[in-house]
DNA sequence: GTGAAAGCGCTAACAC
DNA sequence: GTGTTAGCGCTTTCAC
């Protein structure tokens, strides 16, 4: 049992040194034909695998790739780890998930732990995190990829362009004759702010009505949350006819109290979503929504990580185009 | 930037040796009071925090939990996941998450490795391997937690105890007079049969009925074989008036295809889930399940694997009770 | 109660 | 085109 093979057996079984074995695994240096084969052989026979704990300590990098999400259970996330540990499975590298529960001293501990012992990579959506938390980071030439809806300086970056997909959405809401506009949007004191509610603030004018600042409250990223934030939002002296919710848990939250209030969506509220996470679909009324792919962000953070493995100095910022979903709550 | 402390800064800064500062740390022999004292002072001084690669090469043993699953998107494994990595950040172990999809090729292929790299635990939910494939595994000293229905050999393992739950959701069902029950189970290759098909029939004959072999068909654990599964169902001469379904996804997939049907739920068929997955109180009507609880296994697997690390050398099973979770659907 | 030193398995100079 | 070898940072035996 165990007897685990290195390369000094390969080496022995194939007539050459050790060196030379890592250089056919590798391909570091220019090898005979012959030699290579006896190599490979011999590493077939004896079922060799390299012992990539003796590699990173060798070569200072290890071979883990840290996914820092704020909640895993989150289908959105859980999309996302999926497609990312596909993208970079091939690569040798390992995803080693880490829930932060929505708290800076997590998402910190984290990242200092990706220092410290050299990650190949780190993943993350940052939620209470500050731009310059991630500079030691990447200046200890730990890959960094971030996804967040603002710029978050010299990183990697994958962001949504919602653009398109929020004015359809507004288009949709003010087409039905709706104008007093809502948002139930993330915690104060998150990172970045809310860009979700500027970019709703910008184009509600161009649709002429606006969100009004006693129409926006705000919680964490939760069915409960969403729950609270539209029972005070219909509580207001004139409640809206129409809200949007910084993620599809809020509006899910936000469905369960219009039912607890009697409150029929989307008749007298449309509700709009923000990620199109799996169970936007399963709630009555289907929940219109703009999606925001996680399994292509996954994808994509798995290809940025590779690029910059293999040698990419520049940064890269790639924009993912959101995209409204007409379902029945709106 | 960068910069790594090693044990040896700390011993010099101290003035100890390195292996003073390693007993120190591990508190694997006695120190002197003073002695202590000077090193976590140098410690917390310089920052120092333990090469967990190189710990790894010395003492052949990887700091990694690999947690195998068949669909991470599935949020029960998600939440799994969640609560094993909490479970085990404090012993200074990382969860890597491997999603198979359901494949026997990915299973193994993952197990060979936290083999190959001696990974400090697996925890797995085998879909469609062989209790045989554990063997390897267990032998070259790798802890393993199966979460099975089905003792799966000499491994630590977490199963449910789904009888009473069983029985009462036959209870409701059967009390309300319905008496053709049906099953949408699992794909038959998968590891184990289908205890919960095997429990269930049992269970009817205890109520005067029972579950034809022609009420029972078969899929994967998705939402839209749910569907598939309960077209079939529908589709026969005498149809069910009641279904329960292996997880939550075939439950809502079912409860798409009745919608589509026109089929009222639960007035014409009764619908019942498994898991009790994050989305079972979403759809509508809500799902009633027999509810096992993802946190709480993902919790037990830390345990387990705590204590296995910590010297336990028998094998333990732990029941975790299963419970009837009624809502609208049945 | 403490230190010296070997060595885990690999990579990458450096030498030929 | 190939081999020799130092050494990554830690743990642990052995010696005192």
């Amino acid at each position: 049992m165990g007897e685990r093979v290195t390369m000094a057996d390969v080496a022995r079984a194939a007539g050459v040194s050790s060196a030379t074995v890592s250089y056919v695994l590798s391909g570091k240096r220019a090898v005979a034909p012959a030699t290579r084969t006896a190599v490979e052989a011999a590493v077939d026979r004896l079922g060799f695998t390299v012992n990539t704990t003796a590699r990173s300590l060798r070569t200072g990098r290890s071979s883990l790739v840290a996914l820092i999400v704020p909640d895993l259970a989150n289908p959105f996330f859980a999309q996302l780890a999926a497609a990312l540990e596909e993208g970079v499975r091939g690569l040798g590298l390992h995803v080693v998930v880490c829930n932060t529960r929505a708290r800076r001293e997590e998402e910190r501990a984290l990242l200092a732990e990706a220092v410290q012992q050299h990650f190949a990579g780190v993943v993350i959506t940052p939620f209470r995190l500050l731009p310059s938390d991630l500079r030691p980071v990447v200046e200890a030439g730990v890959p960094v990829v971030v996804s967040a809806d603002v710029p978050f300086g010299p990183v990697d970056q994958i962001s949504p362009d919602a653009r398109v997909a929020t004015r359809q959405a507004l288009q949709c809401v003010t087409s039905g004759g709706r104008r007093r506009i809502a948002v139930i949007a993330g915690p104060r004191d998150a990172t970045g702010g809310d860009p979700r509610l500027e970019l709703l603030r910008a184009l509600a004018l161009q649709f002429g009505t606006s969100v009004p600042r006693e129409l926006v409250v705000r919680g964490e990223h939760t069915r409960e949350a969403g729950a609270a934030g539209f029972g005070e939002l219909l509580g207001r002296r004139h409640p809206p006819d129409a809200v949007f919710c910084a993620n599809d848990a809020i509006a899910v939250g936000a469905m369960d109290k219009a039912r607890e209030l009697g409150i029929e969506i989307p008749e007298e509220v449309a509700l709009i979503g923000h990620d199109d996470a799996s169970f936007a679909s399963l709630v009555r009324p289907q929940l219109s929504t703009i999606r925001y792919p996680a399994a292509e962000v996954g994808r994509l953070a798995a290809q940025l990580l590779r690029e910059r493995l293999d040698g990419r100095e520049v940064f890269r910022t790639v924009k993912v185009k959101a995209e409204f979903i007409r379902r029945a709550s709106a």
